[in-house]
DNA sequence: GCCAACGTTGGC
DNA sequence: GCCAACGTTGGC
């Protein structure tokens, strides 16, 4: 059993998405670098841990709790010559991109990026590291225990 | 909009 | 295999 941070653009898909959408699953399309779609592929086990994360948006930071809930598949937008994602080089045969589905499971009182960095036990976050722009990192049983225990306040 | 940092591409 | 150029990420 492991823990995840992984990123989404809100205005993609925000926590409040996952929550409304069927079964409260979501795929998590669209990733487009190696590493993170090798931690998907390889490292990811349902029932791992994930921290959903808001980037690229007025408040970045920890939105939710989600839980990885398929074993890897591939991602489906890379066959779609309409999608944001598609990518020609990728075949049926050999596709280039997995992904995993991920189910929420609760919102919880942002988290922002500032308070995370203000934490001493959470200075060696990954997502906190100089340059970081992996999309999805890996977080350590104890920065998981902090977070859902000391600084998740469940929302109103 | 700016810009630092990073990943990928492609010529050699 | 090297590395410059380019494109992207993502906070501010």
């Amino acid at each position: 059993m492991r823990y995840w941070l992984m990123k989404s653009e809100p205005d993609e898909a925000s926590i409040d998405d996952l929550a409304k959408a069927p079964q409260r699953t979501l795929p998590w399309t669209g990733v487009r670098n190696y590493q993170a779609r090798n931690f998907m592929r390889d490292i990811m086990k349902i029932g791992d841990g994930v921290l959903f994360y808001h980037s690229s948006c007025p408040e970045p930071g920890i939105a939710g709790i989600a839980e990885v809930s398929s074993t890897p598949y591939p991602d489906p937008t890379q066959f779609d010559p309409k999608s944001d994602y598609y990518d020609a080089k990728s075949t049926q045969e050999t596709p280039r991109w997995t992904l995993v589905d991920v189910v929420f499971k609760k919102k919880i009182q942002l988290i922002p990026l500032a308070e995370l960095r203000a934490h001493p036990e959470l200075a060696d976050m990954r997502v906190l590291a100089k340059g970081n722009r992996l999309s999805i990192t890996p977080v350590t049983e104890a920065e998981w225990a902090f977070i859902t225990k000391q600084l998740a306040k469940q929302t109103a």
